[in-house]
DNA sequence: TATAAAGTTGTAATCATTACAAAGTTGTTA
DNA sequence: TAACAACTTTGTAATGATTACAACTTTATA
């Protein structure tokens, strides 16, 4: 999961080979979400990126950010928090939310396609995997609190 | 999955048995839900529901299902398009979307728990998964098309 | 350099959802 | 039955992410 820094050059390869034209806003876009990998949303990439690029918009994110997604670039995780947060990394993973501290873990997936019953005929071109539960810190804080508050 | 339709009486029992008070609004939603499988908006909840009962507000739609949703009587659908829909059946399946005539179909799940690695100490308490593509019609129109096209 | 195509910007609009306070309803106890 | 608390419902206003759009800028190509 580890992988080694891109230079802007690399990174501007990456985007051709997937037919983006690179421009110095996809290529910093698509840099932040490579080394950045909280799944940040189009605020925190938006606030990180101005520092650098003063007169960046925020449409230019939401623009960049919707190709890099059209063209498989990027994977859109919808949590359920009511906004679409970033992925870098489109290979096939889940994504489990913690219900306490609201973190998104990136989770390995075993079973290579899950059987479905129910779409003969149909064309899969996408699968999301979504979990929800409590994280082992969450989790050992409650059962501290549950031990405390019995006195 | 065709299930025998339910009076308000038993839809109230059912309400209770989830630790959900029955009131008519409640019950009306259910039996809405129950009724119509095609994975409804809160808009369209609304819409339907005010011609019976005329003072209805939508914030109460907003509630009831929030109150659903948090006695796992109903599944949320985040389905990418912006709204979230509402599925009265909320037992373990997946949803697919097709993207080109939007239509969501439910599909039944055969891998019990896809095993995933990274997440010992987690407690995972819900797991949704969504799958996109083209369903038989629209691909049938699609490979018309194509021919015709060819002329 | 001219020109077209594509990218970027900023503002305004949209639209689902939430917040909140007032009004209504229900159930319980005296 | 009356009083009361708890809960439900309503309607309006606010929020906040996302999109629409038109003007402006940059890039690529001839």
């Amino acid at each position: 999961m580890v992988d080694k820094i891109k230079t802007p050059k690399e990174i501007g390869e990456m985007l051709r080979s997937k037919g983006v034209k690179p421009s110095v806003i996809r290529i910093q876009v698509m840099k932040y979400l490579l080394e950045h990998r909280a799944h940040p949303n189009v605020d925190t990439i938006y606030k990180f990126l101005i520092k650098e690029m003063p007169t960046l918009s925020k449409t230019s994110i939401y623009n960049t950010l919707k190709t890099f997604s059209s063209k498989g670039l990027v994977l859109e995780v919808m949590t359920g928090s009511g906004e679409i947060l970033f992925d870098g990394y489109p290979e096939r993973h889940a994504h489990f939310t913690c219900t306490e501290c609201k973190k998104i873990v990136d989770v390995s997936l075993d079973c290579e396609i899950c059987k479905t019953h129910g779409l003969e005929g149909y064309t899969i071109t996408e699968q999301s995997v979504y979990l929800k539960g409590i994280c082992t810190e969450c989790g050992k804080v409650k059962s501290t609190k549950k031990v405390i508050s019995k006195k």
